[in-house]
DNA sequence: GTTCCGCATGAATCGATAG
DNA sequence: ACTATCGATTCATGCGGAA
């Protein structure tokens, strides 16, 4: 960790360490946009110090604080997160975090969903494959930045077909609703081909051929860097683990900022973002 | 509401009544599955008398207490339900009625999730158009009954390769087989190319052209009763609106009972459910 | 009898305006 | 300051009429 405290230091780098330590380190109010997936409770014990369920929200809740302290006003915090079963229920340690972030100030804007493609496989008697995590989006403040025109998708069939068949009579109809100003963007109706999404993101979960466990899809913060900055915005993420997301913020043009307590996690993060920009150039 | 507590009395018919008084008066331990999808907060609130996010929790738990009453040991409690947008957050309503459903002594088991293939359109600054609901389900004990053969589907894409590269001949000859009874190895083939599903189901919206507004799309309620029921239980809507879940019921061969507040949606469900009938007939 | 196209219609949400 | 109402925005779906 750099002593300093000038945002120079903080930028497109990788930094090992405990996250809340390295966090209380940064200046405030210099983060664009915050997006991680953080340790699972109880999961992986072995490699990655797994939290107790039972002690999940008090173990986030500090973190959350310095997150917030180091966020733009105008910037947003994704917290991709599922809860496990436990004992043969959901545990309810992702609502409580919820309510709990709440009263630390966060705004719950909004509950994205990545629904996977292809989840994995498994038969229990009293549940199905779980193929959904939460996409939990906090803000500091009700105006925050989001730029919707980046993630806009392809229209559904209907839309090619009626656009093929546009009418003279359609033509005519839309020029003098918008002359008439009532049809104030007509650019929309005649650009048309893209619509905006849902809120619900349908990626398939990364493959498994590679040498490190990403249960992270790049394309999950790909989508949320796209939304929520712009090129040359600083993204975060607190617990990067395999360095996805940076990937996914130097592809886009963003600056980066990883921590990773891991040694092992730490090194892979340094090797694929190195990776990227040797293939760039 | 009949006056007698017998149980003959509470199957196949549609009550109209406030649902807690309606519930008071049923016998404890008699419903197998309990699907429903209660007023939303503060919608609908010319039609319906809709209930103040604010004081959604206060307003459920009574109600909740007795369907959990009325529910037998192994019975499930399915909830479709989706917070509001409020004041640019999403509404704690949900999240919060989920604590104090368990602390009522419900388990919750699973959110399985209804990811809308049509959403209702719209454009804001800080979000996107909503395209899911939470149904939240809810057991009064570990060991419930769930029938996961009962919903299983045909498989991915491998399933699909296999089919586009059959050959004409083999898909007669293959229909045909299955057509005349015979061949327990096309069964087995079926078998193979079925898969249990996801915690996530896929469906669309009812549409709009019906004359009625049912937004609560009929296979939803199916596909619970079909997991959780075996024909001639008894499966219990307190919110019935149009009717939906007990065609759905009906329709599975399942007995139904229905509670329904609003004189007109009584009137409706109550044709909905005779149509089915005659047209069975 | 098909296929195609036009159209109305949403379990929505926000911001502005009005009381 | 707080609530109530209204207009604007937006797109997948299925019906009905047309080709």
């Amino acid at each position: 960790m750099p002593s300093e405290t000038q945002e120079s230091e903080w930028r497109n780098r990788i930094v090992q360490g405990d996250c809340l330590s390295a966090l209380k380190g940064m200046p405030p109010n210099s983060v664009d946009l915050i997006v991680t997936s953080p340790p699972y409770a109880d999961s992986r014990k072995s490699t990655y110090g797994g939290i107790h369920p039972d002690k999940y929200v008090e173990w986030f809740l500090p973190i959350a604080a310095e997150l917030r302290r180091v966020l733009k006003p105008e910037g947003s915090f994704v917290l991709n997160i599922k809860e496990k079963a436990v004992n043969g229920e959901r545990h309810t340690y992702v609502i409580e975090l919820i309510l709990e972030l709440k009263k630390q100030g966060w705004l719950w804007t909004e509950e994205y969903l990545w629904h996977k493609k292809n989840c994995a496989p498994g038969k229990w008697p009293n549940r199905f494959r779980d193929s959904w995590e939460r996409c939990l989006h906090f803000n500091k403040q009700k105006a925050f930045a989001m730029y919707q025109e980046a993630v806009m998708v392809p229209m559904g069939d209907w839309a090619k077909k009626r656009l093929q068949n546009l009418s003279e009579t359609d033509k005519i109809r839309d020029t003098s609703k918008a002359g008439s100003g009532f049809g104030k963007n007509v650019s929309n109706w005649l650009e048309r081909d893209m619509a905006y999404p849902t809120n619900v993101l349908h990626l398939a979960t990364e493959c498994a051929n590679k040498n490190h466990s990403a249960a992270y899809p790049e394309d999950l913060p790909a989508w949320f860097i796209k939304l929520f900055t712009q090129p040359g915005d600083l993204v975060l993420d607190p617990f990067l683990g395999s360095g996805t997301t940076c990937v996914a913020a130097k592809k886009l043009g963003r600056d980066y900022l990883g921590i990773e307590i891991k040694e092992e996690y730490f090194q892979l993060a340094q090797a694929q973002v190195s990776q990227h920009f040797s293939s760039q150039k």
